[in-house]
DNA sequence: CTTACCTTTGT
DNA sequence: CAAAGGTAA
């Protein structure tokens, strides 16, 4: 297109130059200013964790560096508001299109609309392009032309669609730098000093970047792919892609991933190789995963707050902050689980396997709310994601159509040797158990007094007993549930008397928050959790309030004193922050929640998709070619509404002919939850 | 060795 | 629930 101005290529979660669409298509343009904007404020709760910044901070560094090479470099803006950020970039150079690749979590969604909207306005044309997806999230649909509800369904579509995903492309040759001599760049800080201690350690272990995420490809095409299948088990991972973090940061493309692996596949399926090419189609599951909560984001742009299934909004959690913090200091008495936190709290990083252990104890066992371990995951993952930890979370809990049964809990300490069979992965990360026997490492609490103090080992002193049963979860859970189907079917009583106010407004929760206790403060050492004494309890009828555990930098003057969950050492870590972020905006936001809650159409509407269309031929999506540049532009569709409001009006709304309670109405009732993930 | 029955697991 | 894997007879 015209040739006369430079384009400036927005760069987010796609830091890397090869397969990067908005930046081809900026070269082919012309100049290009490649740009970066900081503005973390701007999402909310999920203001990216310590291990998740620096990484970002490195990738960037290495983003810059390879520019450089190819002619330009990163222009970086500290920013309150991305949008006004480019806005400043655009008249400082006279860019006359802003080129950048779509990204699916709910809070850019909302950004890149208003991006889109204000930039357009202003006469700069806004191209967007796909580079994180083998599909965009409205290309998958079922034969009816719907979303697929299920995880399944969704991929084997993906599998067998009429057209490949897309190649793809080389990196460019040269990049021609626009004239930025007019624009101040910002330095952007990504850590505090008391970060810069843990941080370091990172450095030994990861290598962020675009040309390490390559190698890390390369190397796990060429090694661990093959027995994938096999190890996949296995707690002690030499053999996971470790590829997450960088695919998080888009330092390389998903479509590459694809395309090379499925050449292995083809290649051992020549050979015969039924091992290698179970493990590529094990392998690509995950990358499918990866692709469904992009999907289930893009339709349901809530799920990361709220439970897919709306008889769950019913569950009464147990808010208890003792349980939270022995979970996130690895104190639950339970070896596998403690030593997964712990791993967690030292490297930023978890197997996946563990990740559902931990989770799944966290939700099942303690029975808190999700949306707590899930804003934790966010806080020390290093590749932590919103809308994979989203589904990851809601999976667990079951709070999708087609996720684990709700009243399922898994048992740790067979779990632990599943995963775990020669108590190694505990060992090491539980030194206080180093010295006990395979056969005691994942229930130490069974073992002979004599077997304890031989391993130095007094239960309830250096090693917790078992924080809750697990024959007590398990009656506490049944209990539970049958709370949540009264409660669900009470509310669905009252609004059919018209009685609205409708959800759970029986006496003990105020306006439907629950607040996250501000007056109980922890001291440090307290005495490990005991076995039996049932722990000081609430129950509360709402989704609860993500507690705001991440440090803003701009928050560093609080809680100066001893403790701080900042700092690297173990002890010390994990503190519970007493301080709830009650945003007018969340009130509001359950306050006008409406009735029962159904997996809900997306709001995005298809049709409101506005074609940015210079490449011209825009045509249907089920022919072989594909919009890809200067494509579908994805727009929330009634645009007025406030953040806040665009999700509540997404709930209540919609789509009578494929609310998924109406397609399956028994899901109301527990006896038939066992049917439910099966249908749809 | 087969079969009926069980437990486990799965996005 | 269905598929897979394991066990007892």
């Amino acid at each position: 297109m015209s040739g006369g101005g430079c384009s400036i290529v927005w760069f987010r979660r796609d830091l890397r130059v090869e397969d990067n669409p908005a930046l081809a298509a900026g070269v082919r343009a012309g100049a290009v200013i490649a740009v970066f904007v900081w503005a973390p404020e701007e999402e909310g709760h999920y203001y990216p964790g310590r291990v998740s910044r620096w990484w970002l901070k490195q990738s960037l560094a290495h983003l810059d560096f390879s520019l450089r090479s190819f002619g330009t470099s990163l222009i970086t803006k500290r920013s309150a508001d991305s949008v006004s950020s480019l806005l400043e970039v655009v008249k400082s150079t006279g860019a006359k299109q802003i080129l950048f690749n779509h990204l699916y979590d709910p809070l850019s969604l909302v950004r890149d609309h208003r991006a889109k909207e204000v930039l357009t306005s202003q006469g700069i044309v806004v191209r967007s392009f796909n580079a994180d997806l083998l599909y965009e999230p409205w290309e998958v649909n079922d034969d009816q032309g719907r979303p697929f509800t299920t995880f399944t369904s969704f991929w084997e579509r993906c599998l067998s669609m009429p057209y490949d995903p897309e190649s793809p492309l080389l990196p460019p040759k040269r990049i021609i730098s626009g004239d930025v001599s007019r624009c101040r760049p910002d330095t952007l800080v990504f850590e505090d000093d008391s970060e810069k201690g843990s941080n370091a350690l990172l450095a030994r272990a990861w290598s962020p970047g675009w040309s390490s995420a390559d190698k890390a490809l390369t190397n796990f095409i060429n090694g661990p792919l093959i027995e994938y299948a096999k190890n996949h088990k296995k707690a002690d991972s030499a053999t996971t892609s470790l590829l997450s973090p960088h695919l998080h940061f888009g330092e390389v493309s998903v479509r590459k991933v694809f395309h090379l692996v499925r050449i292995k596949q083809v290649l051992w399926a020549n050979e015969g190789n039924k091992a290698g090419e179970e493990s590529v189609n094990l392998f690509l599951k995950s990358i499918g995963l990866r692709e469904y909560s992009r999907y289930m984001s893009f339709n349901h742009p809530y799920s990361h707050e709220r439970p897919l299934l709306g008889h769950l909004k019913f569950f009464p959690w147990v808010v208890n902050e003792d349980y939270f913090k022995a979970w996130r200091q690895g104190r639950t008495g339970y070896p596998l689980v403690d030593a997964g936190m712990r791993e967690l709290w030292a490297t930023g990083w978890l197997h996946d396997r563990i990740r559902v252990v931990v989770s799944s104890f966290f939700v099942k066992v303690l029975q808190l709310p999700w949306r707590w371990g899930m804003k934790y995951f966010w806080d020390t993952l290093l590749d932590a994601d919103l809308e994979s930890d989203a589904l990851g979370w809601q999976y667990i809990s079951g709070t999708l159509p087609d996720g684990r049964e709700f009243d399922r809990i898994d048992n740790p300490q067979f779990e632990g040797y599943k995963f775990d069979p020669h108590g190694e992965y505990v060992r090491r990360w539980l030194p206080e158990l180093s010295r006990l026997p395979t056969e005691w490492i994942h229930h130490p609490w069974n073992a002979p007094e004599s077997v304890l103090q031989a391993a130095g080992i007094e239960l309830g002193l250096n090693y917790p007993l078992p924080i809750v049963g697990i024959d007590a979860a398990k009656a506490r859970l049944e209990e539970a549930l049958s709370e949540m189907w009264e409660q669900e079917a009470a509310s669905r009583a009252a609004i059919e008397n018209g009685t609205e106010e409708g959800l759970g407004d029986s006496s003990d929760n105020n306006d439907g928050v629950i607040a996250f206790p501000q007056d109980i403060q922890m001291e440090e050492n307290r005495e490990p959790p005991r076995n039996n004494p049932p722990p000081p309890t609430t129950r509360h009828y709402e989704d609860q309030m993500v507690p705001s555990m991440t440090t803003s930098l701009f928050r560093v003057d609080e809680e100066e004193s001893s403790v701080d969950f900042r700092t690297s050492a173990v002890d010390s870590r994990a503190e519970v922050p007493t301080n709830v972020v009650v945003t007018q905006e969340r009130r509001s936001e359950v306050l006008n929640r409406g009735p029962v809650q159904t997996i809900t159409q997306p709001q995005y509407n298809p049709t409101a998709m506005q074609y940015v269309a210079e490449d011209s031929t825009a045509e249907s999506s089920s022919t072989t070619r594909r919009e890809r540049d200067g494509g579908v532009v994805p727009v929330w569709s009634p645009s007025a509404t406030s953040y806040s409001e665009q999700f509540v009006s997404e709930e209540n709304g919609i789509g009578a002919s494929s609310s998924y309670l109406q397609r399956h109405p028994q899901s109301h009732q527990i006896i038939n939850w066992r049917r439910l993930s099966q249908t749809g």
